[in-house]
DNA sequence: ATGAAAGCGCTAACAA
DNA sequence: TTGTTAGCGCTTTCAT
């Protein structure tokens, strides 16, 4: 293994002038920093990772908690960690994978061994129980969602009560009047984020303001509770004319029993979705939709950490704006 | 931060007393240990990940490489990832998470700076570039695949062979006699891997073995290219009764295709996927089918590892045997 | 602008 | 069975 001194003897200067050269922490003489560099790279020298954060107490490392349980988009976690990786690196940083499953336990670990400088943490709960313990630890965080109370804490996500509005909004500007919301399974209300009440104030908030009538409809992620949930729209709403669908694993069936309702897509029913484009785009009706921007989170999480580590102030909050791809669910209200 | 002369201290004896008491590598009176345990948590006392890489030239790290190009399936890669990880735990490492897009060099990166002990490397193809560098490096590596070439290296997948071949023995013991292989888009048999020519080579042996006669069909990954495939199989075959599908994006429209054509399932046509349970069990038709086992492919590949760390050898190539689950797609020929 | 030298916190000879 | 001590390779003060 090539280590500091050699490199240090083959550019005939002192260790601590090949560090200073390599981190521009300190002036180096043009002339010098090129010797430096070239031995570098002659001699193919790494600095070891372990030597340089002891010595500096920073290990260049951000650790990144992903959920494992039941009813977690899988790609969608998957995009947040490659984005993450990716800006990290460009940030010469590297990021360790964890686990929800060992708890919080994991997270005091990576920070008291000092093996991570910095956390980001998904799947954030409204009464998260890990709120507590990085509120106390000294290592800077971010959290990928929004808990009920953000004091001391960075969060970032998209912003599902504008998503709501917008959708609201791109139907009342094709002319739709009633319209309505068919969410996530009741329980997701009440545990897990507050994703899906913003959505519902959003939706709600908006169609007031425009006038429209609208109601909410819980509904569970299967196939049947998808087809009850149309039938029962139609009966109780005849005149409805706009959907917004807020659970992906039952868009698909939705959009079926629609069909076999007699309701055609986009012609006596508009529907929009909050879902990944992927799913929206391969639909036999491609769905008008918000995603969840996953390249954008992941990298503005990133960059929040390196803010705050560098000792910057960062915002509380960061609500990523949504953005509505428009396809062929949607149209104008066909009125008479 | 509390470090070990402050347990030493608190617990009256050396600094290496108490790293000998955690590590056990010598032995310590049981009287001692219990001083320096109690101790440790009562100050919470955490050693210093970077120090004791540095002083024992073991990061407790392993680094996972996924791949992020088209065609990858997430959630499969996802648990290997998440089982590599929960198996990494158990055997107190960590695992850092790579990106196939900065090359060979993130690895020969984590490799050099001792940032990781040892690398898992997925999506491996036939001739992959990072193959000489995995053989030349210091530091064990598990591919998760196989190249054309296993010489100098450490492989582990599903015996995709006995995959194809099992697809068929279940079709031949249900009385079929004419199957076809419905495949991966032709491409994927020249570049990627070599798993899907391993498919192949099951699938025909098999039916050779049981003389039933067979073909193989590639398919491209769009609906359009399923239904092209249905129609010629049922124009150049029309005495065939069994199809196993290696291609999981068609899976669903091949099915409609055969609903289309007149062919109902498992009635006139048996059905055997090769492709993630979540997938098979989910469509209209429940398909009979062998999925990868990610948990167990993750989890004995960290195992390997960690042998191979411990300098102990292990095999060049570990094949996992396929496991059938029989689902409503097949059912016995109906003759006559 | 550069060098010398003192640690960073831990492990592992070497001693006893 | 335990203690003493010399590093591991790097960063960073202090000195020049």
């Amino acid at each position: 293994m090539v280590k500091i001194t050699d490199v240090a003897r083959h550019a005939g200067v002192s260790p601590s002038t090949v560090s200073y050269a390599l981190s521009g922490k300190r002036p180096i003489s043009a002339e010098t920093r090129a010797r430096v560099e070239a031995s570098v790279r002659e001699l193919g020298y790494r600095p070891h990772a372990g030597a340089r954060a002891l010595a500096s107490s920073k290990s260049h490392v951000l650790a990144i908690v992903v959920p494992l349980r039941a009813g977690i988009n899988v790609p969608v976690v998957m995009q947040f960690a490659v984005s993450a990786v990716t800006t990290a690196r460009a940030h010469d940083h590297d990021v360790l994978l964890l686990t929800r499953e060992e708890g919080e336990e994991c997270l005091r670990r990576v920070a008291d061994t000092a093996l991570a400088d910095a956390l980001i943490v998904m799947d954030v709960q409204l009464h998260d129980p890990r709120l507590p313990l990085l509120r106390a630890l000294d290592r800077p965080s971010v959290l990928i969602g929004f808990p009920a109370d953000t004091e001391g804490l960075t969060c970032i996500d998209l912003d599902f009560k504008a998503a709501g509005e917008l959708c609201v909004e791109h139907l009342a500007g094709l002319g739709h009047r009633v319209v309505g919301l068919i969410g996530s399974p009741p329980e997701v209300y009440v545990r897990q984020t507050a994703f899906a009440q913003r959505v519902v104030q959003g939706f709600t908030a908006a169609a007031a303001r425009h006038g429209m009538s609208s109601t909410v409809h819980p509904c569970e992620a299967t196939p049947a509770a998808a087809h009850k949930v149309a039938e029962r729209l139609l009966r109780e709403q005849p005149a409805l004319t706009g959907v917004v669908v807020h659970n992906e694993a039952i868009l698909e069936p939705l959009l079926e029993a629609f069909e076999q309702l007699g309701l055609r897509v986009p012609g006596d029913l508009s529907v929009t979705a909050l879902c990944p484009d992927e799913l929206a785009a391969n639909l036999p009706v491609p769905v008008t939709s918000i995603a969840i921007p996953t390249t954008e989170v992941g990298e503005r999480a990133v960059r929040l950490l390196m803010r705050k580590l560098e000792g910057a102030p960062v915002p509380q909050s960061t609500l990523l704006p949504p953005r509505l791809t428009v396809r062929a669910s949607t149209a104008r209200r066909v009125t008479g």
